[in-house]
DNA sequence: TCAAAAATTTAGGCAAAACTAAAAAAAATT
DNA sequence: AATTTTTTTTAGTTTTGCCTAAATTTTTGA
């Protein structure tokens, strides 16, 4: 049994695998959580006993299977509980992240796989993100963040890969959504900023925030 | 902010003191949760300096106006989203309580209060238990204990005050459900318990059972 | 009323998960 | 290659919530 700060170390590990099983720092560990490095090598240790990560001093970490599938768990926990506060009880998208954070430890499988029959088996969570099947297989999209997409193209955004409500409530007012037709024109290099067509209304954008939209070729 | 740990203290004294402030004794809570009078001893202290509950020393803890309230939120969530997993889910009603041990330490006001709004407002939970209203007010109803109830006289069954799977597997087992009717033939005083017709089928029930069936006079 | 029994509290520890400060290893620079 | 900087680990504390054993208070009942 993974107790709540395991869950949120391995969630973080596979995050900054980028959902693989790629090496992660102890340093990066404890930037995404907010703790200090001391702390993550200790928990670091604890998860290596339990067999859910791999291991080496001074070389860092990596999810082991089993730690994969409990932290790929988890995140698909995460994902339908977002859709079902959007969907059933009407929350904003900038409103669900924190209390899907609580949300996502709850233990019962039976749970999970009832509320994905309730919500009709979703593929995306309320910001474009891939939900985990019940296998733990991801339906892999052809997205590309709009910072590297090209110029001149229309493409569709397709998802927000933070969840951040400070993002989320800026995008609301740029009219910005799933689904939105966005172009580049121009790439500022000065500060790789773009200046972009939204819905056919003309915006400027920081790097920062292109980097967190998805974006698929129409 | 309360601990899950001090929610669980919270919640136990509401239910000993019969939902009321009642002064409960250290030995109670402990049994009632499995830990041991010392443990009990310590957090009563903690509770007392958050002002959650009243005690003196080898005089028994009551809740204090705040602590009642915040163990009345407790049960108001525990119940609404027991009823969410029957009425949307599909669990039965043996399956609910462990969940809902779970789901009732989720900390958001929003979440609660829409997911009563979602359920239609329910009044009661899967066992005929009353759901505290937003204000923290429950619906008393005028029932009373099948073990209490009078002779030859026809009842409904309106709830059972036990969650424990084992007892519900045994009502199902029974054919007793809320609503049921029961008339008691004969009290057996040689060990307390019942002959009762149960939707016009003569049945043996013990007086541990009689005790956790709330009867209401029809 | 007063000793035995029961209930409760105190004292002293333990494990989980965090922290700070110091030591050690690895990486980057000169 | 040697030195400085950065990263990581170790050592020693803290807090929360639990435990056992011992001490104290209350209750029981002879
Ligand atoms: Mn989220
Ligand atoms: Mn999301
Ligand atoms: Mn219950
Ligand atoms: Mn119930």
């Amino acid at each position: 049994m993974t107790t709540l700060a395991e869950e949120n170390y391995l969630k973080a590990i596979l995050k900054l695998s980028n959902y693989t099983l790629e090496i992660v720092s102890t340093n990066a560990i404890a930037k995404e959580l907010k703790t200090k490095a001391s702390s993550v090598t200790e928990m670091i240790k604890k998860l290596t006993d339990k067999k859910l990560v791999n291991y080496q001093k001074y070389k860092g970490v990596s999810l082991s299977k089993s730690g994969y599938k409990t932290a790929i768990d988890i995140v698909r926990k995460h994902r339908l509980w977002e859709c079902f506060l959007v969907s059933k009880l009407q929350f904003d998208w900038d409103e669900v992240h924190d209390v899907a954070e609580q949300l996502e430890h709850i233990k019962s499988s039976k749970l999970i796989d009832s509320l994905d029959i309730f919500l009709g088996n979703p593929k995306t969570d309320p910001h474009g993100e891939p939900i985990p099947n019940i296998n733990g297989e991801f339906p892999k999209s052809n997205s590309l963040p709009l910072s590297e997409f090209p110029n001149d193209i229309i493409g569709e955004v397709i998802g927000v890969s933070n969840d951040d409500p400070s993002l989320l409530k800026y995008l609301d007012f740029l009219s910005l959504s799933i689904g939105s037709k966005v172009i580049i024109n121009k790439k500022i290099d000065f500060d790789n900023s773009f200046e972009i067509v939204i819905n056919n209304k003309q915006n400027h954008i920081s790097h920062k925030v292109a980097k967190t939209l998805l974006i698929r070729e129409l």
